[in-house]
DNA sequence: CACACTTTTTGACAATTGTCAGCATATAGT
DNA sequence: ACTATATGCTGACAATTGTCAAAAAGTGTG
């Protein structure tokens, strides 16, 4: 061989910097992989190896610009028709359902860091939705936020679990995370007036209550919605809310048309946050999608709990329609 | 043709979403070209012209991770020497001073959107660094913040003036902007003090002396400086100061090697920003790059201005070895 | 209906990137 | 000195992207 091609000793502090400078290179120079090879002193296997280093260390952040989605006119349209500060609307022309909710919780993961500052104490909700925002973070390193999770433990459909979820969420952040070790709901309202009673709970509600921001998601009403399938409220219960006016479920507790709370046998027997604490924050992201929630979601924007919206253009178009 | 292509209309509003779908197919669910002109049901040639027209309106967001910068080996050990909140050490292995130093103000643009928060009011120094950073910036929509031209206009060997300069960084940071309508440095200085006694001069040095945070590069004592070739000091100037012990400087201002302000015959016809109005700031930015910039940053944290340094990874090793 | 303009498509080809097996070299451990 | 492991290189080829001219199709106007 040549003889002009250095290794990289263990150790060495240029090693990493090699892979730096090449992905700088390729991505912010627009270089092509033979002339980075060059100015190198490597062979274009060598370049292709190192850039492919960086993107699996998570090096190399490929994004869409977040005005693309909060100038969109159908944010706009959001924003402007429901007293919104902003909302972030993704294009998802073709896709299925699945595919859709995908989208939208990843332009919602883009989206949150942002919405963040120095202090935030964030209250994170749990279902689906907000499991995959979580997990859809990359990391990120705010500073001096706080992560409390908004409901309690609920048997989950889904294999993750609401501290699972906050603590991922959190985790991704790079916040501190303060869990709720209590069951979302118990058979008694005595036994759960004295849970909450209890100091490390009282410590957990206190800081959940002084969130100010939030992120949840709209739940739906009916029969095969997550606040049945989780075991929170039974069909029975389903049944006796809607009949009292319920069109949405926010961190487990039923809201009507308006947004106001129902209150019913189950409250009384929930841990959680009480949704007047989720009225008037800095921010309430809430992050749905699909025809089932355009209800829901209006509901609980009526409600006052809801500053930003993520959703996708076909939802946003769908809760324009419903709104006139 | 097959009739199975459809134009999209003047004004329709899917028309710039199907941009942003082709956009977010390829770089965010990493699909092919030709898969997503499938999908899309357009040509190949299309998806191309989709994916550039993402690329020219600026849709598209490809950085480096700041992560790779500050939790350099280096970076680290500069927090760590010099009690910084913070380094951003960029690789420049084989690059001209020139490209360094392109490199370096990249890589503060890059990072400085992320350090500021709502209500902000960044001090804005001027030079060839903090331009090219504030040209560098991409749009960015920060809320509520507040950018103040720290020095007055000089003679400029470099086509752009402190006003454009600060006005470029307001403007791509989507920020406010307070310039400062008077000459950095006058003939005489009861016609200074006069000047500073002005009511639009005195709001805007209070604006100034306000700010919470501040970007500035540090300059050096050389004869071929900024602060000469600026018309600021002449060369007997120059000469006096660095006889009293001067290192550095900072915004139009002289330091010592303790980072303490030289006080002469300059400082009393100047406008500007006054150093200790830069101490103990939320965030200083300190960006600069180069050996004979060694002496300078040193001597600027030294004095307690900086709370953030970006620089290239030789300039930081000799930061280091010039500190032991 | 004709025309002008805009947008998309076709098809070819060059350029670049991704992948891979096999080989070469460097380093570390015994 | 030998062996094992890690890293880099070579060279070939497939896949993908970029570019371009010419043609086709869609739209708006008179």
């Amino acid at each position: 061989m040549a003889g002009t091609t250095r290794r990289r000793t263990v150790g060495q502090v240029s090693g990493e910097s090699i892979v730096i400078e090449a992905a700088w290179m390729y991505y912010h120079d627009g270089l092509n992989q033979s002339k980075i090879a060059k100015l190198l002193k490597v062979s274009r296997a060598t370049v292709v190896n190192y850039l492919q280093e960086a993107r699996e260390r998570g090096y190399i952040r490929i994004s869409l610009a977040p005005e693309v989605f909060t100038n969109h006119q159908l944010a706009q349209e959001l924003r402007d028709k429901f007293g919104l500060q902003a909302a972030f609307v993704l294009p998802t022309g073709i896709n299925t359902e699945e595919e859709s909710l995908m989208r939208v919780a990843r332009g919602a993961a883009e989206w949150l860091p942002s919405l963040l500052t120095r202090g935030d104490k964030l209250g994170v909700a749990w279902g689906r939705t907000v499991y995959e925002v979580a997990e859809a973070i990359e990391q990120t390193a705010t500073k001096d936020v706080t992560v409390s999770q908004l409901v309690g433990s609920m048997a989950t459909p889904y294999g993750f679990t609401a501290e699972i979820c906050s603590a991922h969420m959190a985790q991704n952040l790079g916040a501190k995370c303060i869990n709720l070790h209590a069951p979302a709901v118990l058979s008694d309202p005595d036994l759960a007036a004295r849970l909450r009673a209890e100091p490390i709970i009282h410590a957990q509600l206190e800081a959940l209550s002084h969130c100010n921001k939030a992120i949840f998601a709209a739940g739906s009403c009916a029969p095969d919605s997550h606040i049945v399938s989780s075991g929170v409220a039974s069909n029975e219960d389903l049944d006796w809310y809607v009949n009292q006016g319920a069109t949405g479920v926010l961190c487990g507790r039923f809201i009507n048309a308006e947004g106001h709370p129902i209150v019913g046998k189950l409250d009384d027997r929930m841990i959680g946050v009480e949704l007047d604490k989720l009225q008037g924050l800095d921010m309430g992201l809430l992050v749905s999608d699909g025809a089932d929630k355009v209800i829901p979601m209006i509901s609980a924007i009526a409600g006052g709990y809801v500053t930003h919206v993520v959703t996708s253009n076909e939802t946003a178009r769908l809760m324009l329609k419903a709104a006139t």
